[in-house]
DNA sequence: GTCTATAAATTGATAGAC
DNA sequence: GTCTATCAATTTATAGAC
């Protein structure tokens, strides 16, 4: 069967659609490995067989296992991203501030424990990848925190935060909180919407009796 | 000269003192790599060469690479629990259950950012490292969860916390929120000392205005 | 105690058959 | 597109000199 599409022909998009989903599955996979291993810990054989193919195999798909880790942590962060910015989008204008974060919050989560294994990767792997893979990454990684300074930024701006607080300190203790559920959620206990509950209500409302 | 000590007799103690102050050398070192690379990621030689030896001298004072990732997460979990320990002790008995999870939280976040880098390894390292290590080391880490579990319930018991959140959740929050200060941390921005009480203070009274 | 040299085992990557 | 076979490079671990 005719293997081309439209896309080629602008050459903007994959030429071939098992080729494509193909590579979606070595990415998934691959993802999975990355973040659970380490980047050094997981072997391209491993990744390989956990989809049923041949390490040599995935050499048509990727040019190398940076490449391929790169890949993953890219696509990661982009779905984060998007997520975060179409979950924005949707609040209306009248939104009030607090709510705004909360949104994020359980946003954030929800992309961490739920979505996809590579979100997680892109995080976790962050400090692991080669020096050149990790500072285009970060640059991504900046961009999506930038989301977050801005929020937390406006809330204040608005009256709604305390001032006394150094907000870059705050954006990382409140990501730091999320992500480390990565870490320790599993599939039974706490649902992601409850623990996105309590954490958004520690991190606003505090602890502390009033 | 003799390298003899009295601990010889008894069986328990270093045998020898230099011995014993290069495999604090090679602790120290290793730690740093293991934590920076990733447990697969950070080479023998490697770490041997960051204090001037060999990688075949580390087998003098190591049985194997899987032996020493393991008496460094050992050592680092040791040292978090008895700094914990220490400063909690040190508090007079009328000290209220929120100034406990303060000073717990600083003394946390010191540990982690300033003391030892064997302690950040033991956190960073527990899900890299093999399962026999991990489940070994894991039993410390639930043993030092368990002075915060402890601090939280009595907080609530007294009172000082909200009811509606649940503990563990609201325990692995705040662990995260610290533990995720080794990735961002770095010399010359906010100090810890200052880290730490803007974490407290958001935990505990939340970033809404009031 | 530490070094040098080397054995033994992996693993990323390539080439060519199908 | 995927497999098999293989090369080349690493790296853990050991043995013996000093």
């Amino acid at each position: 069967m005719a293997s081309s599409s439209v896309d080629t022909v602008l050459g903007i998009g994959p030429t071939d659609r098992k080729a494509e989903l193909t590579r979606e599955r070595i990415l998934d996979a691959a993802a999975r490995a990355f973040r659970d291993r380490g980047y050094a810990g997981a072997r391209l054989a491993d990744i390989a067989a956990s989809i049923g193919m041949k390490a040599g195999s995935l050499y048509y798909h990727f040019d190398s296992r940076e490449a391929l880790v790169e890949a993953v942590m890219v696509r990661g962060l982009g779905r984060a991203h998007a997520a975060l910015e179409r979950r924005l989008a949707a609040l209306t204008s009248d939104t009030p501030p607090l709510a705004r974060i909360e949104a994020a919050i359980e946003t954030h989560l929800t992309e961490v424990l739920h979505d996809s294994d590579s979100v997680s990767a892109s995080i976790k792997l962050i400090w692991q990848v080669p020096a050149d893979i990790r500072d285009r990454v970060l640059a991504g990684h900046r961009a999506y925190g930038a989301i977050w300074t801005r929020l937390l930024r406006e809330a204040r701006a608005a009256g709604a935060l305390r001032a006394d607080l150094d907000l870059s300190v705050t954006r990382m203790a409140i990501l730091g909180a999320l992500n480390w559920a990565v870490d320790w959620y599993k599939p039974g206990g706490a649902s992601p919407r409850r623990i996105a509950r309590d954490i958004a209500q520690m991190v606003l409302g505090g602890l502390a009796t009033r």
